[in-house]
RNA sequence: CGCGGGGUGGAGCAGUCUGGAAGCUCGUCGGGCUCAUAACCCGAAGGUCGUUGGUUCAAAUCCAACCCCCGCAACCA
């Protein structure tokens, strides 16, 4: 048995979770309901980043402690990963005590062997937000949260040396040239922050306290990165006393996170397992951003689309479906109510909730709802048919491989067109009537199958319309991808007496007007 | 001369690595069918594949230069 060790990041807990951050997390959880359906030993990591400056800001805003809020916010994220169902094995919080005692030891350890050494980190600090800011970050030279003046400053800060695994990491990236995908995030890397020369890493503060303390210089915290991306392996008690998990499933087959973070962890976190001489995940899947058609999502643009609302009026698999399916391989996706009732009408329910609703009618119709048994392929519009579905199952195979999801589940959905294609191909009302019985019982074997097939496919992200596709087919949802092979076959089944919409379509424009009233 | 991505029929995208008659979804128009959720299937119109030049029998694809859009540019997650 393979094991298939996932994370999605953990996020920070600043506010609500928009749309973008729900992508990550459909992302991952398909991806491990995939691997669970191949039968491997899977774990779905996620949680949140809870330590830092803002966060003790927005406390203080709110009148709240830091740690009332993050629990507001913990609790806030699991209702929401409810909501979706997402099948994660662990949440895990920065703030737990067993994840902030091995980052105090990481730290000792990286200081003690070296690694990290006192410095002053310079900056642009803003007395009244009591933070640093980068050039780059400040908003017509002042302060980005409060518009006022910032002056450099200077405080005592521990490093960590970067430039002394700088090679080792190139080594890496050369040696392995799948680890990050896409491609083209390797060559951000290089070219940007490694061929030029890595700068050390300022990896502890002393302007707030909200965070884990250094033990040997109790003035300092544990600065984010070292604090958050350690979150991959103390979750699997990696450094505590029971480490059963961690020898089980590290190294990670796969971390998922969004560009925005990609340096952190294509950089910083292969270093710092480095250090603690430990093997490197295998992949990192660096995945764009879902923008709005005024560009990038914002509450002060006032165009933030919140999961819950479409879920609500949609459901979850309607959601799912447009995330996955919208995503462009290549650039930026963009969310707008039109393409999301588009999409919903077009491909749930004129092409897969129609087909199975015709097929079950005519099955009823003609064979009293039992699905006729396989008779091998009777004529060559069976076999191409036969032969279609199996080379797109291997072309959707192959998308997954490559981390290309959208058009995966494109793929997936050709299979829909496909098997709709096959009716009018067949014409089953006119085999009815010649009383081409024999062919008649091929057709409606096949479309079952190519139904079962589809309803398989769609399981790891859409597993309601799958369970209902198999409720109404009268066949048995507990199944894995090797069941694709044995599609066919049917023991004299009988499907539903009536049909039952499994999406309905939407009016366009009062579903338009619904969601551009969601956005805030 | 900072780096990366994008620029393909009305809209959104694939194809570019490994040159060989421009493809998918949606929309529009026409036709077919009647099992079905006014759904489904077929056909048509519509593109000088950002610009210019080069290599080649052949370029969306390779090379060179340039233009436009987006993001990043090091400690904000």
């Amino acid at each position: 048995m393979n094991k298939f060790y996932i994370t999605s990041p953990i996020y920070y807990p600043s506010g609500r979770y928009h749309i973008g951050t729900t992508y990550t997390e459909v992302l991952v959880d398909s991806l491990k309901r995939y691997h669970k359906m191949l039968g491997d030993d899977t774990f779905l990591l996620t949680g949140a980043d809870e330590h830092g400056q803002k966060i003790e800001n927005i406390a203080k805003e709110k009148g709240v402690t830091p740690k009332e809020h993050v629990d507001e916010m913990a609790k806030m994220a699991k209702d929401l990963w409810s909501l979706m169902k997402i099948d994660y094995d662990k949440f895990i919080r920065t703030t737990d005590d067993y994840h902030e005692k091995v980052v105090a030891d990481i730290f000792e350890k990286f200081l003690a062997q070296g690694d990290i050494y006192l410095g002053e980190y310079e900056g642009l600090y803003c007395t009244p937000c009591e933070s640093f800011w980068t050039e780059s970050q400040l908003v017509d030279g002042k302060c980005p949260d409060c518009g006022r003046e910032v002056k450099p400053a200077k405080e005592e800060a521990y490093f960590f040396n970067m430039k002394k695994y700088q090679d080792r990491l190139l080594k890496y990236y050369e040696e392995h040239p799948d680890f990050i995908k896409p491609d083209y995030r390797k060559q951000e890397m290089l070219n940007n922050f490694i061929k030029p020369g890595l700068e050390d890493l300022c990896v502890s503060r002393t302007s707030f306290t909200w965070g884990v303390q250094v033990p040997s210089n109790p003035k300092h915290v544990v600065y984010v990165w070292l604090d958050a991306l350690t979150n991959y392996i103390t979750a699997l008690g990696y450094g505590q006393e029971n480490d059963e998990l961690f020898n089980r499933y590290w190294p990670c087959d796969l971390h998922v996170i969004g560009k925005d973070i990609a340096r952190f962890h294509l950089i910083y976190w292969p270093i710092f397992l480095m250090a603690l001489d430990l093997p490197l995940p295998k992949q990192i899947y660096v995945h764009n951003w879902i923008n709005m058609k005024d560009g990038k999502m914002s509450k002060s643009k006032g165009n933030v689309i919140y999961p819950e609302d479409l879920i609500n009026r949609y459901g979850l698999d309607a959601l799912k479906f447009y995330l996955l399916v919208s995503m462009p391989s290549s650039t930026d996706g963009v969310f707008t109510p039109e393409d999301f009732v588009e999409r919903y009408n077009s491909h749930l329910c004129n092409d897969l909730g129609n087909l199975v609703n015709r097929t079950i009618s005519m099955i009823n119709k003609y064979f009293d709802g039992v699905i006729p048994d396989y008779k091998g392929h009777i004529n060559e519009v069976d076999e191409i048919f036969e032969n279609n579905v199996n080379s797109y199952i291997k072309e959707a195979k192959r998308y997954l491989d490559n981390c290309e999801f959208s058009q995966c589940v494109s793929t997936i959905f050709s299979i829909v067109s496909r098997t709709n294609k096959y009716i009018d191909e067949t014409a089953p009302w006119a085999l009815y009537k010649e009383e081409k019985m024999e062919e008649l019982a091929s057709c409606m074997n096949h479309l079952a199958y190519g139904i079962k097939t589809i309803a398989i496919l769609i399981r790891p992200f859409m597993e309601e319309t799958s369970d209902n596709i198999f409720r109404q087919m009268g066949l048995d949802n507990n199944v894995t991808i090797e069941d694709l092979k044995n599609c066919k076959n049917f023991d004299g089944i009988k499907v539903i007496e009536k049909g039952e919409p499994i999406f309905v379509r939407l009016e366009d424009q009062v579903e338009i007007d619904y969601i551009k009233g969601l956005m805030s």
